[in-house]
DNA sequence: TTGACCCTACGAAGGCTTTCGTATATATTG
DNA sequence: CAATATATACGAAAGCCTTCGTAGGGTCAA
């Protein structure tokens, strides 16, 4: 089994993350236009950022054209599912069903979402022979 | 409705918040032992964060005795809350079950854990009328 | 009383994140 | 071609977190 080394991103870092994984790779211009609809942020600014998320290999560029394309380097969920076990153990010590009931108790949640909740603890528990 | 303004604490706080919820009010000695079970770290360190804390009022302390005594001025759940919310907002973009599904999937959840979500499902499920 | 010990207070260093200004190169267009 | 616009690269400042060293005060026993 390869041991894929997946970076843990800061809150910044996760911003441009967010829309890379749901507008598909990108340009800065691209990335800090939207994130400009939010907050105030100076083009470079982002650009700094993307470019030190390169080095970090949170994203990959391609440098053909004379601004540069850049993307995700790894998953949606597998960044998540990292940020999430760091997560676990230093908010709720490791307990996930701790956050589980957080997560959902203080918290509108919508019947839809529920059932999709009991749906996916049906499968898990199928699984688990 | 009285606001009141939990902060968010930081990796190490929440170590000791952690220690604190668990053991109750505690001398930075006490802490400081705790901690040095599974990392080295000195022990005028432990004071200066808990210093801090009491600063930010995270901490509240007793100084009658020659050392003094700390104890966490929040409970457990509402710090857990303040944290999970920033989490799922920065690492989920705000979807609790995306994340909930996350915290189930990739991790080994007993079949008492799975009945006990379904429980609280059904609770809160009722709950909403 | 003096030395060993334990406490608090405080300052400062080192690291990381975020921010932006400036320099420089490369189009684009009038 | 010259002026304007847009890109990347880079350095540096500011802020926060974590760490620790050192100073100063009290306690206790030999």
């Amino acid at each position: 089994m390869k041991r894929k080394h997946v970076p843990k991103p800061t809150v910044a870092e996760l911003e441009i993350l967010h829309i890379l994984w749901e507008s598909g790779p990108s340009t800065v211009r691209f990335i800090n236009d939207k994130i400009n609809r939010k907050k105030e942020v100076g083009y470079t600014t982002t650009l700094k950022i993307m470019q030190i998320m390169v080095d970090k290999k949170l994203l990959t560029r391609n440098e053909e054209g004379k601004s540069h394309i850049y993307a995700a380097a790894h998953k949606e969920d597998e960044t998540q599912k990292v940020l999430l076990d760091k997560f676990l153990d230093t908010a709720f010590g490791g307990s996930a069903s701790k956050l589980v009931m957080q997560a959902l108790g203080n918290r509108k949640t919508s019947k839809r979402e529920i059932e999709e909740i009991r749906n996916f603890l049906d499968r898990i528990e199928g699984e688990k022979k």
